[in-house]
Parts: structure tokens; sequence; C-alpha cells
DNA sequence: CTGAAAGCGCTTACAG
DNA sequence: CTGAAAGCGCTTACAG
């Protein structure tokens, strides 16, 4: 291992010239630079991050907590992230929690030990207090796809919009029995979908009834079964507005099995555009999410947390979401 | 923060015995390091990673580089990879590097000295200097899906086996003019299956024919333009092994926008069995590797190469795969 | 069993 | 512009 002395040995110099000459935020004589530089190359010289952040404070790492990256959401997500981050010379812890508390507890503890310069959750809940009290401790902290309020700086997409469009389309289409298979209520997004639903619904002189509102279906196969039980108990919509693509592939399935068709009997919308959902059968109407943008945004945004001293008040970025129309509505 | 200092000063002893007790490694008397672990405890102590990895010399830290998270093989293996890890105490750092060299060798740079334990590589190719070098330098490095013969550590799926059994299914079930669609041959797990498929036909006493054989196809969509020129050209094969899941789907799609049907008029098996490779119309018959799994036993090794003190031969692990028979062929 | 001291590899006031 | 010194928060020989 060369350190900084090795390279202040060679060129003949002190340490400490090295080190500014290195940082180059503190002048120094253009000859005596040359040397260092000149021997910082002979010797495939590699500052000693550890040593650097343990001085600084500071690491120029991100830690990106998510569900689960095998959720297809999460890699378009990730990959805007960790561009941005590179891009601005930091690295990206991954974090998966499954959503259980105590492995983000530990994840969140364990990052701090690290000196993590800050933190992306796409876990946020209702009652997320670890979060909030990061945040009071100045903490820089971004949320993703999930906010709170407007408590903590965050990006997320317009979900009340992207859910009245669809509906509205469902119901421009002549649909009038829409159910909605919606995720836990205990996330912002997914109540901001109900309301898109429900005020398309009122808009259009339309009741909301209660057997056609199943909520709480997670996204990893209990789609299939929420329809399969709607169905069963004589309830058959003319069209389902699912609140996520992996939802809508599980509704299509229970509807396909139900001896249904898709969309001629129900129609299925969905919400994400997950690069698959063009390639499904039929290929699946939904409300696209520009995931990618999001991830990049997030990390700019905390970024910018964590270079700026002062606390700023925290803001929500809303980004836009757009209708895409293909077979699974008709 | 609080430091090792406030703990000692708390409990009335030196830092070094706080260091001592929270190790464990050195004995301590039972009632001080009662006081210390009281004293931890009250003033929420954590010791800070940053000064314990550059006393150390380690960071319990790992680095996982992949061509791009977006391919849906990875997040699979990139969960299997962070559970392990987890579970051992250690974090891991997501790398992609869209194949770019000089992106992986800024990687490597960042991450290798000092500050990373240890890497695993998705990314290997035949020449890929970089990854011997670190090897030969004692760097705990595992390779992961790719390998470079037996000079370093590396966990694979049994290509060879599972690209035989494919193509001998579509020779049972009557297949003659079997294609091949294949990835870029200077990636060892890619000859493999090519050498899977020759044999296969050979056993048959089935020609292999030069038209039929395409290469140095990427997994982001140009399986769909290889696929309609070779149709376009007019040399129609019966039956096409895709030697991924994602090259079938384009494979399917060209057939299907050519005219032709599958699995009518052409089969399409696949590699891989990605989670949506059962959704897609028809479902797609595939070969299984288990990526998870893979993940994990990467991690595992590479874990256990950072404990060891003195190398041993690098082993190559081959993970069993599995035909899964679905609609795609006939 | 315990404390004082040295040192991991850097950066940055403090002098000059 | 440059060097010597102190210090970031730990761990670990060295004495006792």
């Amino acid at each position: 291992m060369v350190t900084i002395k090795d390279v202040a040995q060679r060129a003949g110099v002190s340490p400490s010239t090295v080190s500014r000459a290195l940082s180059g935020k503190i002048p120094v004589d253009k000859e005596t630079k040359e040397k260092v530089m000149e021997a910082v190359r002979a010797l495939n010289y590699q500052p000693n991050v550890l040593a650097k952040g343990l001085k600084e404070g500071r690491t120029n790492t991100i830690g990106l907590i998510i569900p689960n990256i095998r959720n297809p959401v999460f890699p378009a997500v990730a990959r805007g992230v960790e561009d941005v981050a590179r891009r601005n010379g930091f690295t990206v812890i991954l974090c998966n929690t499954d959503e259980d508390l105590r492995v983000e507890l530990d994840y969140v503890d364990k990052l701090q030990k690290r000196w993590v310069d800050g933190l992306i959750f796409a876990t946020a809940q209702k009652d997320s207090h670890h979060i909030l009290e990061l945040k009071e401790k100045d903490f820089p902290v971004v949320l993703l796809v999930r906010h709170m309020e407007d408590k903590v700086d965050a990006v997320i997409s317009n979900n009340f919009k992207g859910a009245y469009e669809a509906v509205s389309y469902l119901i421009k289409t002549g649909h009038k029995k829409i159910a909605i298979v919606n995720g836990s209520l205990g996330l912002t997004l997914y109540r901001e979908r109900f309301e898109g639903y429900k005020k398309a619904l009122q808009d259009a002189g339309l009741p909301v009834i209660d057997e056609f509102i199943i909520d709480g279906v997670s996204d990893n196969g209990n789609g299939y079964y929420s329809m399969l039980g709607l169905l069963e108990q004589g309830s058959v919509p003319d069209a389902v507005f699912a609140t996520s693509d992996p939802k809508a592939i599980g509704i299509i399935r229970a509807i396909k099995d139900y001896g249904l068709r898709v969309p001629e009997d129900v129609s299925v919308i969905g919400f994400d555009n997950l690069e698959i959902s063009a390639l499904l059968d039929p290929p699946l109407t939904t409300v696209a999410q520009p995931l990618y943008e999001m991830g990049a945004n997030a990390a700019n945004k905390l970024i910018r947390l964590i270079n700026s001293k002062r606390a700023k008040k925290p803001t929500v970025d809303v980004m836009e979401v757009e209708l895409i129309i293909r077979k699974s509505t008709r």
C-alpha cells in the first residue's frame, strides 16, 4: 500500500504539501505541484478513503433503502440513483428490507456507523419515526416513491392524476362497473391513487361501490387471489384499475383462469409501465411513471442536501405521469 | 457524536479497556466490563467504522460489479449476494458498468484499496486483466455467472448441460432445423452453451448448419432484429434455442411480426427462467438457472476468502440447471 | 487485568 | 508557498 508519505518522500516534499497539491483547494507552487503529480503517477498512489473520511467526517457514500430489488419497479429506480451518484463521485450501498422494520433499523444503524453521508428511503410509511428522527438531527434524507407529507424531502409521481386519468379513460370508453385493486392504505401513494379513482367516478356521476374496492394487496402474487375472490363471489366488474403493474399481471391471470377474456369481458389497467408490461398477453394499458428519472432526481436532491450547510425547508417533487394505451382495455 | 473516550470517561476506565470490553477477544474483569456496557448503553455509543477500518485494514464491505441491474437476471443475483452479506455483517456496494471497461476500472480503483474487503464480478471477459491482477495481489475476488477458466474462484451454472438438454428436448419433440441465437462468444458461458447445442445435434445425427447460428446478440432488444433478419433472408427454422430469456422474448416478437406462430410454426426455448417468463404469451419453455442461489454462493465464497489468511487454489462451483417445459415449444 | 503510548493515513490550523 | 504538529476515533503491542 503506497501512502502519502511515500509520495512525499519521492517528490522531496512534506506530506502536507502532497495533500495540498492533490486537493487543489490551497495554492501550491507550480513546480512542486508537478513533482508531486509525477510521484503520484509513478507510484500509482491512491488516497485512502477511510483516513480521508475519518478526518473530514464524510465518505462520499450514500445508502439506498428499498423493499426489494426483485420488485420490478426498483431496478430502474436504483439505476437512476446510481448513475447520478457516480457522476458526482458518490458510491451507493444497496439495502433490501422486505418491508421489515427491524432489518431497516438495523441498516440505518449500521450505515450511520459507516458514516454514510445520506440516505434515500423508498420504504417510508406513515409512521416511520426513525426517518423523522434522522431529519431532525439534520442528517440528509430523501424519500423516494413514497413520501411523508411535507416533512421530508421527497421525489414522487403524480399519483392522483395518474389514477384519475386511468379511470376517466375507462369511463370514457364505456365502462361502468370499475373495480380498484389497491395496495396498503398505510402508504400515501395508494391513498392518493384511491382518491384519483373516486374523484374520476364522482366527476362522471358514477357511484363508488364498496364491493369493488379491494385494498391491502401486495405486489408479490396476491393480486391473483384478490381478483379470483371477487369474481367467485359473483361480483364481475367490467374493468379493473390495478394500482401497480405487478398487481395487474396477477389480476389478468385470475380473470383468464376464471374463464373470462381480457379485454373483451373485463378491461384491466395498470400503473408503472414496467419494461415487461408491453410484452404481456395482452399488452398492458397502464400509467407510466418515470422511474429512472425519479431515482436520478432523488440522488441529485440528496447530494445537494449533503453539500449544503444550512437546512432548507423540505420540498416534494412531483413527477409527471402518462397514460399508455395498449390492448388490455377495450 | 459519542466516541470511545466519552464511554471511557463515564465508565471510569481507559479507552483501551472499553475497546477490549467491546471486542471480547481480550480478557477484561467482569465488573469493569459491566460498567463499560452500562456506559455504552447510556450513551448509545456506536463505534466508528472508519476509525476501526483504518486501524484494522478492513471495512466489512464488498463490491458487487454487474453490467446492469435492469437486465432482469441481476435483481435475483444481487438479492442473493446481499442477503448472505448482511447475515455476515457485510454491506454491499452496487456498481453497474454497462459493460464499459472504463467505468469498471474506475470502480475497481475507487473501491479496491482499503475501502472494500472483496469484489464480486459478474462482468468478467476472456481478457479481464484487471481481475487477474487483483487475484495475483491476493485481493479477494469471486466471479459470478461468467468465469475465467480455473484461474479465479467462480460460481456459474451448468451451461453446457442446460443447452444440451434444451436442444435434445427440441430434437426429441420432432424439430429438425434448430437455430441458435447466442450472445457474445467472448464470454465463456455462451461458448459453453454453444458447445451444448452442437453436441446435442451431433449426438442425434443432425447437421450443424451455419446459417442457423447467430451470435453476438445482446440482451437489450437486438434479439428481435437478429431473428427478423434470419426470417427475411428466407431461412425459417422449426425451432430456436435462445441462450437467454430476454433474447427469447425478442425472438418471439419477431416471429409473430413476421406472421408466424409460436409454437405452431416455430418453437422457441430460452435460458434463465426469469420470473416474467411464465407470464409471457406463450409462456416460455426455458432452462432455469438458480440465480438467487448463485448470488448467495458467490457471497459466501467471497466472505470465506476474506476471512481466510492463506490463499487456496481457486475453485469453480457449477450449479445445476433445470429444463422447464411450458407453451413456447410444441 | 489495565493504562499510556504509538500508529493506521489523512487534513488543516499554526508558524514561518 | 511550505513544513511540523496535532488530531480524526479507533486498536494493540508494551509495560506494569
